[in-house]
DNA sequence: CGTGTGCGCTACGCTACCGTTGCGTAGCGG
DNA sequence: CCGCTACGCAACGGTAGCGTAGCGCACACG
């Protein structure tokens, strides 16, 4: 970082050139290639500027790799339509588009498994985590307030019964997220647990 | 394989000394450093056998690691209480202790990303959720038929509808998954999601 | 007690990748 | 147009791990 980042960021169209690039063909081999795929060599190669550049940007290949798993990353804003199911379908159905994607299906997976062990990976696996579970949160608070969910509701519980079978899907049984009307069951089978009279204890 | 193993498997004392020892390395490596770590020197090096008989027992490391995987699984056996939630409370339980184990919990992550690329990872994590995915959908079936859940269960929804919450937390938000009551809540909400009456289409 | 066989050890050549250096060049910005 | 700066290139020594080979030893087995 430093120097150059701050000095000329965005100005030099040689830097932009470069990053983007780079960027590009790490986010690639990341994909096909996987964690162990992703050396400073195979990234020169694959992008066509040279590994001297390429150590001036990113001193470290963890560097590099954060980098380039921002750089995959775009936002979607959040929905509200009044209606707490259509808003849960819409933002399910976000989180499945966007894990369905082959970039995150193959992506993430080597993400979970170094941010055990890496902490710079672990906070930015928490990161993304945590910004997909905050829309979540945001629209199950939404329909509290306006008394379309229980005020009691356990909003944590519900955003994993949510979430959890999204990513199970991409991350353990691997069946494809494209299915029709999927984000729509989840949803009901998850609000319906949460709307059914319960006896405590 | 092969020649040793068929002729002689479990046979020779010193044969079976070596292997378990070689496996034993492996899955502490495997949790320790992950996948990259798992080099055969340094298995060597922990397990204090010489490289070249691990060779002579796994041609290739893929081989040993698939090897060590089957080693540290263990199977548990199906309870059959009389009562849905009983039964499944125990099979998401055993789930959740499983998976939160230490084991299992930092050599998932890397088996999964894994089998995205590799064949043979890729069979061997299929067979994995396989066998648990079976408990589950062996214990809706039984409810099924004893009416406490409906005919038109989709027995594959409320499977990943259970499991999927245990898998998250252990994959994606990481949380401790030793919280006391927390498989019985994932089974609430899940088992209410189904029994709710909804309107079709 | 012998024989066979599995094991340990050392050493080997080989490959891939690391991270750095020096230097010449090209292109951007003033 | 000129100076600065980013880039490309080639080469470097160093490291880690690969997979193999040969040999002597010790232990299991009959």
């Amino acid at each position: 970082m430093g120097d150059i980042d701050q000095r000329r960021h965005g100005c030099d169209p040689r830097v932009a050139r470069s990053r983007s690039a780079v960027l590009e063909a790490t986010g690639q081999l990341l994909c096909e290639e996987g964690f162990p795929g992703v050396t400073i060599e195979a990234v020169a190669a694959r992008s066509g500027v040279a590994k001297t550049t390429i150590y001036r940007h990113w001193p470290t290949r963890a560097e590099l790799l954060i980098a380039a798993f921002r750089h995959m990353s775009c936002d979607t804003p959040c929905v509200d339509t009044g209606d707490v199911r259509d808003d849960l379908v819409a933002v399910v159905q976000g989180l499945a588009d966007e894990l369905g994607s082959e970039r995150w299906a193959t992506a993430l997976p080597s993400l979970v498994a170094e941010a055990l062990r890496d902490p710079g990976f672990a906070e930015l696996h928490s990161a993304f985590v945590a910004e997909r579970r905050q829309k979540v949160l945001e629209v199950i608070s939404r329909a509290v307030e306006r008394g379309q969910l229980p005020a009691d509701t356990d909003a944590g519980l519900l955003g994993t019964m949510l979430a959890g079978p999204v990513f199970f899907r991409t991350l353990v049984t691997l069946e494809p997220l494209d299915e029709p009307g999927l984000a729509g069951r989840i949803v009901d089978a998850a609000l319906d647990g949460m709307r059914a009279s319960r006896v405590p204890g």
